[in-house]
DNA sequence: TCCCTTAATGGTCAGTTAGACCATAAAGAG
DNA sequence: CTCTTTATGGTCTAACTGACCATTAAGGGA
């Protein structure tokens, strides 16, 4: 097994693929992720994102999904937005071995409690913020998930993904609020939604009532759009062009 | 090696690893794919994407650096945009063994001769339009490539990749055309891209003349600016939200 | 040499959209 | 019963886009 390059364009050296999720939920207006914590060397006591091998038999979308029904303990996970981010395969990212990572950010609307993997390691949700540094380069990958899910949200009707079956509008502000980091105008955010055909559909005859202490807000249903054009921008940052 | 989902989470298959590239870029108001015969089989006689296995000391990134070089012949490859743009790891992709493969476009600015690769495999510059069957699922890549670049063209200064490195707002705006293979505005173009700071900026005392039939063009060069705010939109499709 | 064609550049104008903001309605809390 | 809270409806203006016209400056051909 040559590492000339050029010398034996077929000589190749055998990888660990694993897929990792990134897997995000809203918890009380906060940006929260599942993780596990490492029980074991290298990085034992710290945070990490669930994952794991690439069987013979499946694709790497498909051992995420797996690992993602595992992992949450959901029984059916073939809805939840999965999306693959990118993949990680420098040398030395994991001491033990040589390991390629597919990563994938998955979105999930309400937090179950997270089923504890066969592994027996402790999965949790914890909040985006305030989180110390997490096992192998799973920090980057999870800033590239924050990153991407924040962009997809100008262009794409995904943030439903993150909402229950039905939502209200508020709601719905509160998913772009809480990921991009800013307030939005809320007759303008609304003016926006309603705007733009498909993005999300009235229920029948309901509006939301309880809970709220404010006037009761109407319900709606994702709809059958998936982009979003014009594109809802995040709120001007500086240096943005720099 | 079991392959039973939860048995031995750590039970792994070994994978070989490719980097495989979408090299682009425009060729007489054309966009053009670098693209190898295959000598032997499976998919012998077909064009395929360049690409080989990574080697144990590098990155995908490398590897597709690398290889990128070997290709083109380029002597210098390391200002020229690669992009990743996702993986690649259905188990029956190849049908000789389980192949990974990690996508990557390129953007070039002028097309230099390609060499043939140290496999001697014959490496052509093909129009994007007008390409039989790739071998593999590259015509699915190539599309992935072609999508991405095209969307990235909206909301980033990607465009000026495809430029040498004295340009026109003329050349700048076929670089747009021809990718999305839409007619935009001239005078509009040009107020939308000398609007957006660092876009481009002029070169300091020189206009284009000879060559053209028209009035000769300002000259300029890529700006430090990398994200394009507010984007330049492609023109309306219908439906792009249904 | 003198048009004619071609392409770059400069400008106008109306429709659309986004952001800021005000006003009203409808619930619960005290 | 009033205050607070949230949803909803509406206005107004600046910015931007898309369509379009005008002018300038080159080369080509009669």
């Amino acid at each position: 097994m040559t590492t000339t390059p050029g010398y034996d364009k077929y000589a190749f050296e055998p990888f660990a693929v694993t897929a990792d999720l990134a897997v995000l939920t809203i918890r009380a207006g906060a940006l929260h992720v599942l993780l596990v914590e490492r029980g074991q060397e290298p990085y034992a006591g710290h945070w990490a994102l669930p994952g794991g091998f690439v069987q013979p038999d499946e694709s790497a979308e498909s051992a995420a999904r797996r690992e993602l029904a595992e992992e949450t303990g959901l029984s059916d996970v073939s809805g939840l937005h999965l999306e693959q981010l990118r993949t990680y395969s420098e040398p030395d990212r994991d001491p033990r071995m040589r390991v390629v990572t597919v990563a994938f950010a998955a979105l999930l609307p309400d937090p179950p409690e997270p089923h504890a993997g066969s592994d027996a390691a402790q999965a949790r949700w914890l909040p985006y913020d305030s989180l110390g540094p997490l096992a192998f380069d799973h920090d980057r990958i999870l800033a590239d998930a924050h990153e991407r899910v924040g962009a997809k949200l100008e262009y794409s009707c995904l943030a439903t993904a993150f909402c229950p079956p039905e939502f209200t509008l508020g709601e719905l502000q509160q998913v772009y609020e809480t990921v991009w980091g800013a307030e939005l105008d809320r007759p303008n955010f609304r003016r926006k939604v309603l705007a733009t055909p498909g993005f999300v559909e009235p229920v029948p005859g309901g509006a939301k009532l309880t809970g709220g202490r404010g006037k009761p807000a109407a319900l709606y249903r994702t709809g059958d759009a998936t982009a979003l054009y014009p594109p809802l921008l995040r709120p001007t940052r500086e240096g943005r062009s720099a």
